[in-house]
RNA sequence: GACCCUUUCAUCUAGUGGCCAAGGAUGCUGCGUUUUCAUCGCAGUCACAGAGGUUCAAAUCCUCUAAGGGUCGCCA
């Protein structure tokens, strides 16, 4: 009787992984320190965790990560909101700032002090390079000795202690990470690490580990640099009690040469891509490729990968920056705009003609040359301005001795024409009833006509430019190119 | 130096023991469409890092080697 009742829908309403999601929800967090501008990387990182959290119908936090006191993170937090905005991206609830949660964080330390679980260390810095270096010549791997673990004498003068937590020294710290699987690494490869500095402020693997925990984060995404330092964080975490959030380490983007990514390989600040004439849509098509994949599926819209987007089939291997294919995808977006969001687009480059009468001829002709909204504005300027040099190949091939005069007949007839020009087609017309009188073939007309009116060889339809620039233009630019070549 | 991670076409990748003499995409080359260029369509080019094992069967599992990367801070 019962199944009868427990129709397909019912149960899903009822199912235990619907109950389970209403009662823990994914939370996870981008958390880049300030550096003054969104890196291309942390924006890729930035945007697996906010798909994740969009696909889980759960929650994107923002934590500037800013213990470091030197750097204005204020200023850092305007650049990454800017890029964020730019590609659509959002967070949920109150930025959080590291630097105004000190007192948090001594709490920890306190407690952690008086549990015994961390303990005041006064080896000098001159000691501990010392210690250092005598142990990468003995072939080890350098790290804190544990001199002042269970010290109960008298501290020396002079040094101001620093913080250190007990890490396990024996065992193996096994964690499963979502991407790489299961790491698992001798215990006493972490050592005693500092969760406060001798001013007593607190340090990175600490903190995090906190807030991670205090803000309920569930699902910790971040570049894979930071895989050394999850064991760490779990030494926090156990010490505090807290439980552990999933972890998943996404390989690293290099550049074209597969060296790692710097300012010297163009573009790392994400609005510099919007400054080169990219549209977001691709930027985002391009790094959600980038060590992800869905099948063979290359064309993602946001609202699509806010459905299909899984941390679990992320890419173990770093990858390549491929320009080639951003421009690809780049252009592929643009052809896909409507004309009027391309007029809007093309405005802070330089060209207005959101109001233009031939708007939709003019991007109709242009559109599919332009890879980015930079090249496509320089193809509509190639329509809109009288071209002012004329390229000297296409001269030397296109212009020869007789095209002053085919072109002049040409233009005769052009003005002499008894329909109404307006279309592309009209002057489709008057180009091959031109062409059928003369008795020539199309290129006697075509490239020199080309040439006079773009100054190039290449370029839009010669139909398109005439109506869109009108006879009369035609003919001025004609005449120019008689006058000057 | 120690520890950890990675390794399929030039590049991004599919692939979880037989469907793979390895698929898709970008790039490149050619052809077609186009009065040019571009777009578009079609075709071609190109890879399992190497060596051993396990198995009837291995790109897929194991071992070693090599190469690349990361980490070893009172930076984050």
């Amino acid at each position: 009787m019962i199944h009868h009742l427990l129709t397909p829908s019912l149960l899903q309403s009822l199912s235990l992984i619907h109950i389970f999601k209403g009662l823990i929800m994914t939370v996870a967090r981008f958390a880049p320190s300030p550096t003054g501008y969104l890196h291309i990387g942390g924006l890729r990182t930035a945007l697996f965790s906010w798909l994740w959290a969009k696909k889980m119908g759960g929650k994107f936090l923002l934590r500037i990560e800013d213990t470091d006191m030197a750097r204005n993170s204020q200023e850092a937090l305007v650049a990454i909101i800017e890029a964020f905005e730019w590609v659509g991206m959002d967070y949920d609830g109150e930025v959080i700032y590291q630097s105004q949660r000190f007192d948090i964080y001594n709490q920890y330390i306190v407690r952690l002090l008086e549990e015994s679980k961390a303990y005041k260390c006064y080896m000098s810095k001159e000691e501990l390079d010392a210690l250092r270096e005598s142990q990468m010549k003995a072939g080890e791997r350098p790290r804190y000795d544990g001199k002042y673990r269970d010290f109960d004498g008298t501290p020396p003068l002079g040094v101001e202690p620093v913080i250190r937590i007990k890490a396990p020294q024996e065992g193996r710290i096994i964690f499963r990470d979502g991407v790489k699987g299961e790491i698992d690494i001798a215990a006493d490869e972490v050592d005693d690490f500092v969760i406060a500095r001798a001013d007593g402020s607190p340090t990175y693997n600490f903190v995090v580990a906190i807030d991670d925990a205090l803000m309920g984060v569930t699902d910790v995404i971040r570049g894979d640099d930071h895989l050394y330092n999850t064991p760490k964080q779990i030494v926090v975490y156990n010490a505090l009690g807290f439980a552990l959030p999933n972890f998943y380490h996404v390989a690293m983007i290099n550049n074209e040469q597969g060296k790692k990514l710097s300012k010297r390989d163009g573009a790392t600040d994400v609005m510099e891509y919007q400054k080169l004439g990219y549209l977001p849509e691709a930027l985002l098509n391009f790094l959600v490729r980038l060590g992800w994949s869905y099948g063979d599926q290359e064309i993602f819209s946001v609202e699509e990968l806010q459905t299909i987007f899984e941390p679990k089939s992320l890419s173990k291997s770093s990858s390549n920056y491929n320009l080639d294919k951003l421009l690809w995808l780049n252009a592929h977006y643009i052809k896909n705009k409507t004309n009027a969001e391309l007029a809007q687009l093309l405005h802070p480059f330089g060209i207005d003609i959101r109001e233009h009468d031939e708007r939709e001829l003019l991007l109709d002709a242009t559109k599919e040359r332009g890879k980015t909204l930079v090249e496509l504005a320089e193809q509509i300027m190639m329509i809109l301005k009288a071209p002012e040099s004329y390229d000297e190949k296409a001269v030397k091939k296109g212009f020869k001795a007789d095209s002053k005069e085919t072109l002049l007949d040409f233009i005769t007839m052009l003005e002499g024409w008894d329909k109404a020009l307006h279309l592309p087609c009209d002057y489709h017309n008057v180009l091959e009833h031109f062409v059928a009188t003369k008795e020539i073939g199309f290129g006697k007309i075509g490239q020199p006509l080309r040439i006079a009116l773009l100054g190039s060889m290449t370029g839009s339809s010669l139909d398109e430019i005439m109506a869109i620039i009108g006879t009369k233009e035609t003919a001025d630019r004609v005449k120019r190119a008689i006058a000057l070549l």
